[in-house]
DNA sequence: GCTCCCGTACTCGGATAGGAGTTGTCCGAGTGCTGATGG
DNA sequence: CCATCAGCACTCGGACAACTCCTATCCGAGTACGGGAGC
């Protein structure tokens, strides 16, 4: 199991985003050049981000990416749930309904199966706790001076 | 992210060898017959369990796998964890030191990024729901007939 | 001098290749039974 | 009739391909600025 990159790729972003805290949008190549990264892919992640109403992206020469919202209302688990998708990292494909199982009713199999339900629990925490946790909540955890630096290098190359 | 196939397959490889609860090993051949799963791969599967020291496995004509533990000793996590090895979902690259970050001196990253910190959490919320569900509490959750169903399936085919 | 218009440079957005990891298969090493053989 | 031994069927175990998904790249559609032409 592994998460893809892009998670951490939009997380820096969307941190960044918010320290910048400006009405204009931040350009890909200027988000990829601070982490040193793959422009085009980049640009591929923040766009699931759009879709899911994360950020908002204005076309045009002085165009780019900014926070569709206030950061205290995204949450971790949107941002990974637009980069990961929406499905569950277990997937019960129902195999005791499989070979021995095959021959019983399907009212048996109502319910789902206790496998399920346990992973279906862990997952749930997991959920529960990157929901918890606001894009604002890691803006105040992370030191000033990150947020500083990262404005400081945003006004040098002329963001 | 997505868990393998493996996880659940070896999930109910385990729980039906908790039910049968016999001194004799069962075959891949038949685990893997109980859920119509290619058995090669199963066995693989397995190995990796063994490896961990979930399973016992013993060659020969009459040999197979059990349980190396008693139930109450097998928690889920360790199920996942042989499976999916013990490497965290959430991988840091630390992007934050290149680009931007580069010219910056080493000791402003003792600390690891905020993103880093709440991922981590919310993975350790997964681990610990995983580690506190043994086997042996999915056992007494499931519905006594799936056992008996189970013991009288192996009897069936000889188990 | 002012307004309008066209070209250009830059942006996002989706369609198109490459590579790592998971899934699936095969064959070899080892073990215990089975049955024949000799006493 | 009993002990011995060779053959064999079946098991796990690790090495070898096929496929899926993630990573990476390219090109097209659209927008705002800048400069030039016309009034």
């Amino acid at each position: 199991m592994r998460l893809s990159e892009g998670v951490e790729w939009t997380l820096h972003c969307c941190l960044t985003l918010g320290w910048l805290d400006s009405d204009k949008p931040v350009s890909t190549a200027k988000l990829a050049a601070t982490f040193e990264l793959p422009p085009a892919y980049l640009n591929k992640r923040l766009q699931a981000l759009v879709r899911s109403g994360i950020l908002a992206s204005t076309p045009g020469v002085h165009g780019g990416f900014r926070l569709a919202r206030p950061p205290e209302k995204i949450t971790l688990m949107e941002v990974v749930a637009a980069i990961e998708g929406p499905e569950n990292a277990f997937r019960c494909t129902e195999i005791r309904q499989r070979g021995a199982g095959a021959e019983r009713p399907a009212h048996e199999y109502k319910r789902q199966c206790v496998i399920t339900t346990a992973m279906r629990k862990a997952e749930l925490a997991w959920r529960r706790e990157l929901a918890s946790q606001t894009l604002a909540d890691m803006m105040a955890t992370a030191p000033q001076a990150a947020a500083e630096r990262t404005r400081n290098w945003f006004e040098r190359v002329g963001g």
